[in-house]
DNA sequence: TCGTAATCGAGACGGTACGTCGCGTCTTAAA
DNA sequence: TTTAAGACGCGACGTACCGTCTCGATTACGA
């Protein structure tokens, strides 16, 4: 579906008109917003000719989420989630820097952008839940494991469940403007969702 | 933004050629997705001039909002939620209910169609959460405040963010494709956002 | 095949843009050749958009072609050749100014360019002769007649013939370059000719 | 401009794929005609790199010339016209065969190709006018003048003109489908143009 | 006999133009 | 005044070829 950035490529695929694209793309989608996005205008401030991308990619969100993919591997991948031992203060932390990043304007149109391309395109879903999605939501279940061992967290939790629970109001008030994405509102979904997770006194 | 379908509209306007345009629209959305579907479409569609459509809307989106509102009209407004007096089975009911509405084809592409443009339109936004949102979220509300009287819920919970913990993880589920939408994670979500609602034992 | 400039037309045509159309495409054939010709370009130039004709022609020769009917029929249509009475002088005169039009390299270009879409295109060929090659032809035949009234020509002459025998090997040397297109060859081209023509002494 | 088939040709070029080449231009121009034939069909064709053509020759209508070129070289050249002694009756001999070879359908296409790229190109028509028309005027020529010197044509006739009076004509008629290319036409063009050219009775 | 340099097939590349679709505006004629 | 119809200027689509440019893999000299 997408080029595979490391492995054995086409030899003859040129990485310079490559890292040229996805370059282009992230720029512009921030600039014009996705429905304006061309690909005539990535392959225009890429100098690049159109084929090339035809070539490479099947889709706009393709692309797209391949600039998305090299932006996240280029950047050091965070390898792990603040552990200081204390649950609530660090899910807080994370859910906060969340927030900000949503919220961010530099990345607020092109995130926009590859989440409703998802939405639509189910191939282009599978890409994104295994190599973006997925990575990160490891990280999160980590840091829940590791308080599930402490005793902070019940032990028959479903991990995937509880990171859901999370992290997806941030998302919906983010996509759908449906109310303030504010630290207080992480604040509050980390302290609600903490209390549902903890072991059972009894 | 929108046509008022109640109120003083312009005199002049034919009721015939609004419903065939919205109907036209619901239909070419489901049959052809929202990236493919074109005003040329759907004026072609429901028999109509082009400039019958821009006249009275300013947007492919708004023209989609106005064919959901219609609907959510048409049929009866569901005036409130179901109320056993047991919250956490009532709650796996609508949440199963929900889950369902999701999964039916019929709706899925007008849905994810309606929930895109939204995301990418502030101002299409506003109209959504005031008119199609809100008055949803308002029932819900309802029911978690009976709850709240039944002491099945924590007094000084805020209803707003406990909706959202309830139905933000289906709706992502959904619009990302990230896991199973199925009527046990709908269970499972009760399961522990209840459990963090409830009233503090000491 | 292409537009009646008399006669009802669509009424909904803009004659403003067809008029530029034929202009630019008149243009630019002479500028780069018929090779080069290019409707982007016609289009550009003329300030439309390529969509106008490629509603109202079917073929980038079919452009050219009413590029030049219109440009035949603005001008005065010659009505009639000269006529002094001797045939000779006049059929040389006519020759030596067919010379001239072909050599003239305003008219190389974009007469080259119709003669060998025509070439390739019998649609456009019988359009072609229909509408330019035959009226001309007409003239010719005309003052052949006069001269085979006048008793210059044997009576038994069949004129298309005859015309064909004095303009096609101007035709032939200016389209393959065969040979020096001069008004000795236009003269030698009439002699010899006529002199086939003239009726039987015995 | 164009390969030189005999002679020392470098050393390395392959001749195999050079005949495939030449072989694939011809097909296919009669398959596709001249306007969409295109120097990529031709390399897939001939099972060859699109470099090997650019490499030996400038231009698409330099590969159809060098095609015919092998053709007409393949087959043996006819050395002589044929001169039974009567003038008229070879002559319509000749022109009706030349009827019959522009009338033949797998020959129409390749040929109007050559002639009207001929008709384009003015380095082009220089190599056809050497190394094709020529050689085959000086056939009709020496015909011509064995006319000559039996008496049955004017001893000051210019044999370059007389030639191009007798075939242009067909030429024509065949190039602009002008009008009927029979027999019948071949024979009013030989009795009228040899009357022009008999020697004068006083 | 063996480099080695030219030529080969293949095909990616930056481009131009194709012919089509849809945009949003505008004009027309009917109701 | 609004409507259905649809032409208009425009911009982007995705495709076909252009002519140039690497790539190995032959291949036929000349050292």
């Amino acid at each position: 579906m997408t080029s595979t950035p490391s492995g054995p490529r086409p030899s003859r695929r040129s990485e310079t008109s490559r890292r040229a694209i996805l370059g282009a793309a992230f720029e512009l989608v921030g600039e014009v917003g996705y429905a304006k996005l061309s690909i005539e205008a990535i392959a225009a401030r890429a100098g690049v000719g159109k084929q090339t991308i035809y070539r490479w990619w099947p889709s706009k969100g393709a692309v797209l989420f391949d600039a998305f993919l090299a932006l996240a591997t280029d950047g050091q991948a965070d390898t792990t989630l603040p552990d200081t031992g204390d649950i609530a203060a660090d899910l807080k932390h994370v859910l906060r820097a969340t927030v900000d990043e949503l919220t961010d304007p530099r990345f607020d149109l092109p995130t926009r952008a590859l989440n409703t391309e998802v939405a639509h395109d189910p191939a282009l879903a599978a890409d994104y839940v295994e190599r973006l999605d997925r990575p990160i939501k490891e990280l999160k279940k980590q840091r829940l494991r590791s308080a599930q061992r402490a005793g902070e967290i019940a032990s028959d939790v479903d991990l995937d469940v509880a990171v859901e629970l999370l992290f997806a109001p941030l998302f919906q008030r983010w996509m759908l403007r449906s109310g303030p994405l504010t630290p207080e509102f992480a604040d509050a979904v980390v302290a609600t969702v903490l209390a549902g997770l903890r072991p059972r006194q009894n």
